[in-house]
DNA sequence: AAACCGTTCAACCGCTTTCCG
DNA sequence: TCGGAAAGCGGTTGAACGGTT
Protein backbone atom coordinates (compact mmCIF):
# COMPACT_ATOMS: atom_id res chain seq x y z
CA UNK A 1 0.00 0.00 0.00
CA UNK A 2 2.93 2.40 -0.06
CA UNK A 3 3.53 3.56 -3.03
CA UNK A 4 4.13 5.91 -5.63
CA UNK A 5 -0.02 7.44 -5.13
CA UNK A 6 -1.58 7.51 -8.26
CA UNK A 7 -3.87 10.19 -7.94
CA UNK A 8 -1.83 13.13 -5.50
CA UNK A 9 -4.20 15.38 -4.70
CA UNK A 10 -3.29 17.15 -1.68
CA UNK A 11 -5.81 16.03 1.73
CA UNK A 12 -6.91 12.74 0.18
CA UNK A 13 -6.76 10.27 2.99
CA UNK A 14 -5.18 6.60 1.84
CA UNK A 15 -5.62 3.17 4.09
CA UNK A 16 -8.11 1.29 5.37
CA UNK A 17 -11.49 2.93 5.33
CA UNK A 18 -13.26 4.08 9.25
CA UNK A 19 -16.62 3.07 9.66
CA UNK A 20 -17.81 6.79 9.71
CA UNK A 21 -16.45 7.35 5.96
CA UNK A 22 -17.95 4.26 5.57
CA UNK A 23 -21.47 5.37 6.80
CA UNK A 24 -20.88 8.74 4.50
CA UNK A 25 -20.22 6.79 1.48
CA UNK A 26 -23.10 4.23 1.98
CA UNK A 27 -25.88 6.93 2.76
CA UNK A 28 -24.52 9.23 0.25
CA UNK A 29 -24.93 6.38 -2.91
CA UNK A 30 -28.22 5.21 -1.29
CA UNK A 31 -29.61 9.03 -1.91
CA UNK A 32 -27.86 9.68 -5.09
CA UNK A 33 -26.50 6.55 -6.32
CA UNK A 34 -22.94 6.50 -8.15
CA UNK A 35 -23.02 7.98 -11.58
CA UNK A 36 -19.83 9.40 -11.42
CA UNK A 37 -17.08 8.20 -9.59
CA UNK A 38 -14.80 11.05 -9.64
CA UNK A 39 -16.92 13.89 -8.34
CA UNK A 40 -18.48 11.32 -5.60
CA UNK A 41 -16.00 12.15 -2.72
CA UNK A 42 -16.73 15.82 -3.46
CA UNK A 43 -20.25 16.09 -3.53
CA UNK A 44 -20.34 13.50 -0.44
CA UNK A 45 -17.31 14.99 1.80
CA UNK A 46 -15.25 12.19 1.75
CA UNK A 47 -11.67 12.78 1.06
CA UNK A 48 -10.84 9.69 -0.74
CA UNK A 49 -10.82 10.02 -4.17
CA UNK A 50 -13.31 7.96 -6.59
CA UNK A 51 -11.29 5.25 -7.50
CA UNK A 52 -10.78 4.44 -3.73
CA UNK A 53 -14.98 4.82 -3.22
CA UNK A 54 -15.47 3.23 -5.60
CA UNK A 55 -13.14 0.22 -4.94
CA UNK A 56 -14.84 0.26 -0.91
CA UNK A 57 -18.14 0.31 -2.17
CA UNK A 58 -17.40 -2.82 -5.09
CA UNK A 59 -15.97 -4.81 -3.09
CA UNK A 60 -17.31 -4.28 0.96
CA UNK A 61 -20.23 -2.17 1.01
CA UNK A 62 -22.39 -2.77 -1.46
CA UNK A 63 -25.46 -4.73 0.33
CA UNK A 64 -25.39 -7.70 -2.54
CA UNK A 65 -22.15 -8.58 -0.69
CA UNK A 66 -21.95 -12.38 0.11
CA UNK A 67 -19.60 -12.29 3.46
CA UNK A 68 -18.12 -15.75 4.93
CA UNK A 69 -16.13 -18.56 3.62
CA UNK A 70 -16.56 -19.80 -0.07
CA UNK A 71 -18.49 -22.99 -0.32
CA UNK A 72 -17.06 -25.78 -1.94
CA UNK A 73 -19.56 -25.28 -4.64
CA UNK A 74 -18.24 -22.32 -4.70
CA UNK A 75 -14.40 -23.19 -5.07
CA UNK A 76 -15.45 -25.67 -7.87
CA UNK A 77 -16.88 -23.15 -9.67
CA UNK A 78 -14.11 -20.80 -9.60
CA UNK A 79 -11.79 -23.62 -10.66
CA UNK A 80 -13.97 -24.95 -13.69
CA UNK A 81 -14.25 -20.98 -14.71
CA UNK A 82 -10.82 -20.35 -14.35
CA UNK A 83 -9.67 -23.11 -16.62
CA UNK A 84 -11.92 -21.57 -18.50
CA UNK A 85 -11.42 -18.11 -18.66
CA UNK A 86 -8.27 -17.79 -17.23
CA UNK A 87 -7.37 -15.05 -14.76
CA UNK A 88 -10.27 -12.73 -15.61
CA UNK A 89 -11.43 -12.54 -12.57
CA UNK A 90 -14.54 -9.71 -13.03
CA UNK A 91 -16.24 -12.05 -15.48
CA UNK A 92 -15.78 -14.94 -13.08
CA UNK A 93 -17.29 -12.95 -10.31
CA UNK A 94 -20.06 -12.33 -12.22
CA UNK A 95 -21.00 -16.11 -12.26
CA UNK A 96 -20.72 -16.10 -8.59
CA UNK A 97 -23.56 -13.70 -7.23
CA UNK A 98 -22.36 -12.20 -3.91
CA UNK A 99 -18.76 -12.30 -4.66
CA UNK A 100 -16.07 -9.68 -5.90
CA UNK A 101 -13.51 -10.14 -8.54
CA UNK A 102 -10.63 -9.10 -5.64
CA UNK A 103 -12.38 -12.05 -3.31
CA UNK A 104 -12.06 -14.72 -6.13
CA UNK A 105 -8.45 -13.84 -6.90
CA UNK A 106 -7.61 -13.57 -3.64
CA UNK A 107 -9.01 -17.01 -2.73
CA UNK A 108 -7.54 -18.41 -5.87
CA UNK A 109 -4.04 -16.89 -4.91
CA UNK A 110 -4.18 -18.07 -1.19
CA UNK A 111 -6.00 -21.43 -1.44
CA UNK A 112 -7.32 -22.91 -4.50
CA UNK A 113 -3.93 -22.56 -6.73
CA UNK A 114 -2.08 -24.51 -3.76
CA UNK A 115 -4.52 -27.07 -3.27
CA UNK A 116 -5.12 -27.60 -6.94
CA UNK A 117 -0.76 -27.80 -7.10
CA UNK A 118 -0.80 -30.30 -4.10
CA UNK A 119 -3.67 -32.47 -5.45
CA UNK A 120 -2.29 -32.43 -8.55
CA UNK A 121 1.18 -33.80 -7.88
CA UNK A 122 -0.15 -35.92 -5.69
CA UNK A 123 -2.57 -37.28 -7.84
CA UNK A 124 -0.05 -37.10 -11.21
CA UNK A 125 0.29 -40.84 -11.46
CA UNK A 126 -3.74 -41.99 -11.08
CA UNK A 127 -4.69 -39.22 -13.18
CA UNK A 128 -7.61 -38.30 -10.66
CA UNK A 129 -7.84 -35.08 -12.50
CA UNK A 130 -8.39 -34.88 -16.00
CA UNK A 131 -10.68 -33.23 -18.28
CA UNK A 132 -12.89 -35.15 -20.22
CA UNK A 133 -12.42 -34.91 -24.22
CA UNK A 134 -15.95 -33.89 -26.00
CA UNK A 135 -16.83 -36.24 -28.90
CA UNK A 136 -18.94 -34.76 -30.26
CA UNK A 137 -19.67 -30.90 -30.38
CA UNK A 138 -20.79 -29.90 -33.91
CA UNK A 139 -21.56 -26.28 -34.06
CA UNK A 140 -23.28 -24.84 -36.89
CA UNK A 141 -23.07 -20.63 -37.04
CA UNK A 142 -25.37 -19.29 -39.15
CA UNK A 143 -25.70 -15.33 -40.26
CA UNK A 144 -26.74 -13.63 -43.07
CA UNK A 145 -23.33 -14.01 -44.94
CA UNK A 146 -24.04 -18.11 -44.46
CA UNK A 147 -23.10 -21.28 -42.16
CA UNK A 148 -20.09 -22.30 -41.02
CA UNK A 149 -19.04 -25.31 -38.86
CA UNK A 150 -17.06 -25.73 -35.86
CA UNK A 151 -16.55 -29.04 -34.14
CA UNK A 152 -14.57 -29.15 -31.16
CA UNK A 153 -13.44 -31.06 -27.90
CA UNK A 154 -13.77 -28.86 -25.30
CA UNK A 155 -14.79 -25.62 -23.78
CA UNK A 156 -11.56 -24.16 -23.83
CA UNK A 157 -11.14 -24.55 -27.85
CA UNK A 158 -14.33 -23.95 -28.38
CA UNK A 159 -13.98 -20.85 -26.69
CA UNK A 160 -10.98 -19.91 -29.02
CA UNK A 161 -12.45 -21.18 -32.21
CA UNK A 162 -15.93 -19.81 -31.48
CA UNK A 163 -14.15 -16.33 -31.66
CA UNK A 164 -12.15 -17.22 -34.75
CA UNK A 165 -15.23 -17.48 -36.28
CA UNK A 166 -17.30 -15.21 -35.19
CA UNK A 167 -16.91 -11.40 -36.24
CA UNK A 168 -17.85 -8.64 -33.48
CA UNK A 169 -19.66 -6.20 -36.55
CA UNK A 170 -22.02 -9.33 -36.93
CA UNK A 171 -25.46 -8.21 -34.86
CA UNK A 172 -26.46 -11.58 -34.61
CA UNK A 173 -25.48 -15.19 -35.21
CA UNK A 174 -27.37 -18.29 -34.53
CA UNK A 175 -26.01 -21.24 -32.94
CA UNK A 176 -27.35 -24.65 -33.30
CA UNK A 177 -25.23 -27.68 -31.54
CA UNK A 178 -25.51 -31.27 -31.33
CA UNK A 179 -23.56 -33.17 -28.23
CA UNK A 180 -22.64 -35.77 -26.64
CA UNK A 181 -24.65 -35.70 -23.37
CA UNK A 182 -22.54 -37.99 -21.70
CA UNK A 183 -19.31 -36.05 -21.77
CA UNK A 184 -18.36 -34.38 -18.96
CA UNK A 185 -15.88 -31.26 -20.20
CA UNK A 186 -14.49 -29.96 -16.94
CA UNK A 187 -11.59 -31.34 -14.71
CA UNK A 188 -13.43 -34.12 -12.63
CA UNK A 189 -11.66 -33.43 -8.72
CA UNK A 190 -12.02 -36.61 -6.83
CA UNK A 191 -12.65 -36.23 -2.99
CA UNK A 192 -9.49 -36.53 -2.15
CA UNK A 193 -9.28 -32.69 -3.21
CA UNK A 194 -11.66 -31.74 -0.56
CA UNK A 195 -10.68 -34.18 2.12
CA UNK A 196 -7.17 -32.42 3.02
CA UNK A 197 -9.19 -29.48 3.68
CA UNK A 198 -12.26 -31.37 5.48
CA UNK A 199 -9.42 -32.82 7.16
CA UNK A 200 -8.60 -29.05 8.96
CA UNK A 201 -11.96 -28.32 9.29
CA UNK A 202 -14.45 -29.17 12.37
CA UNK A 203 -17.36 -29.62 9.97
CA UNK A 204 -17.89 -32.28 7.87
CA UNK A 205 -19.61 -33.31 5.03
CA UNK A 206 -20.26 -36.47 3.51
CA UNK A 207 -19.37 -37.45 -0.09
CA UNK A 208 -22.91 -37.31 -1.11
CA UNK A 209 -23.10 -33.73 0.11
CA UNK A 210 -20.00 -33.40 -1.77
CA UNK A 211 -20.99 -34.52 -4.73
CA UNK A 212 -24.09 -32.88 -5.11
CA UNK A 213 -22.24 -29.97 -4.87
CA UNK A 214 -20.38 -30.18 -7.72
CA UNK A 215 -21.35 -28.38 -10.53
CA UNK A 216 -20.22 -30.50 -12.88
CA UNK A 217 -21.79 -30.64 -16.55
CA UNK A 218 -25.20 -32.16 -18.26
CA UNK A 219 -25.21 -29.85 -21.49
CA UNK A 220 -28.55 -28.83 -22.52
CA UNK A 221 -30.18 -28.38 -25.72
CA UNK A 222 -30.00 -24.77 -27.24
CA UNK A 223 -31.39 -24.81 -29.93
CA UNK A 224 -31.63 -22.04 -32.42
CA UNK A 225 -30.22 -19.86 -29.11
CA UNK A 226 -29.02 -16.46 -30.13
CA UNK A 227 -26.30 -14.78 -28.96
CA UNK A 228 -24.23 -11.54 -30.47
CA UNK A 229 -21.76 -11.65 -32.29
CA UNK A 230 -18.67 -11.82 -29.91
CA UNK A 231 -20.11 -13.12 -27.01
CA UNK A 232 -18.75 -16.61 -27.64
CA UNK A 233 -17.81 -16.95 -24.05
CA UNK A 234 -21.42 -16.41 -22.40
CA UNK A 235 -22.68 -18.94 -24.90
CA UNK A 236 -20.51 -21.23 -23.76
CA UNK A 237 -20.62 -20.80 -20.77
CA UNK A 238 -24.83 -20.99 -20.74
CA UNK A 239 -24.14 -24.16 -22.64
CA UNK A 240 -21.51 -26.23 -20.42
CA UNK A 241 -23.60 -25.10 -17.08
CA UNK A 242 -25.70 -27.59 -15.59
CA UNK A 243 -29.48 -26.00 -15.42
CA UNK A 244 -30.05 -25.26 -11.48
CA UNK A 245 -26.62 -26.30 -10.28
CA UNK A 246 -25.27 -22.99 -11.01
CA UNK A 247 -26.71 -19.10 -9.95
CA UNK A 248 -28.80 -17.22 -11.65
CA UNK A 249 -27.29 -15.64 -14.39
CA UNK A 250 -27.34 -11.71 -15.08
CA UNK A 251 -28.40 -10.45 -18.57
CA UNK A 252 -25.93 -11.32 -20.79
C1' DA B 1 6.25 -12.90 26.92
C1' DA B 2 8.47 -11.81 22.87
C1' DA B 3 10.15 -12.58 18.39
C1' DC B 4 9.46 -14.60 14.23
C1' DC B 5 6.96 -16.51 10.36
C1' DG B 6 3.20 -17.58 7.22
C1' DT B 7 -1.37 -16.47 5.66
C1' DT B 8 -5.17 -13.57 4.60
C1' DC B 9 -7.42 -9.85 2.54
C1' DA B 10 -8.38 -4.83 1.99
C1' DA B 11 -6.56 -1.43 -0.66
C1' DC B 12 -3.40 0.49 -3.82
C1' DC B 13 -1.20 1.37 -8.56
C1' DG B 14 -0.97 1.52 -13.27
C1' DC B 15 -2.57 -0.22 -17.50
C1' DT B 16 -6.53 -1.10 -20.61
C1' DT B 17 -11.09 -0.47 -22.13
C1' DT B 18 -15.21 2.06 -22.68
C1' DC B 19 -17.78 6.15 -23.08
C1' DC B 20 -18.89 10.53 -24.80
C1' DG B 21 -18.51 15.09 -26.83
C1' DT C 1 -12.98 9.50 -36.30
C1' DC C 2 -10.44 11.18 -32.57
C1' DG C 3 -9.00 12.33 -28.04
C1' DG C 4 -9.74 13.03 -23.25
C1' DA C 5 -12.11 11.46 -19.14
C1' DA C 6 -14.02 7.91 -16.49
C1' DA C 7 -14.53 3.28 -15.28
C1' DG C 8 -12.87 -1.33 -15.07
C1' DC C 9 -9.46 -4.70 -14.38
C1' DG C 10 -5.54 -7.51 -12.75
C1' DG C 11 -1.24 -7.60 -10.29
C1' DT C 12 0.83 -6.39 -6.17
C1' DT C 13 1.54 -4.70 -1.54
C1' DG C 14 1.63 -4.56 3.36
C1' DA C 15 -1.08 -4.33 7.80
C1' DA C 16 -3.25 -7.42 10.72
C1' DC C 17 -3.65 -11.61 12.72
C1' DG C 18 -2.82 -16.33 14.29
C1' DG C 19 0.38 -19.96 15.03
C1' DT C 20 4.93 -21.53 16.28
C1' DT C 21 9.37 -21.34 18.42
Amino acid sequence: MVRGPCCEKMGLKKGPWSPEEDQILVSYIQKHGHGNWRALPKQSGLLRCGKSCRLRWMNYLRPDIKRGNFTKQEEQTIINLHQMLGNRWSEIAARLPGRTDNEIKNVWHTHLKKKLKLYDQSSQDSKTIQISKCDNINVVIENESGKSNLSTTSPQQCCSEMSSVTDSSMEKIVVKEEIDYSSEYFPTIDESFWSEELANEDVRETKEDVDAHLPLVELESVEDSKVDGGGGMDFWYNLFTRAGDMPDLPEF
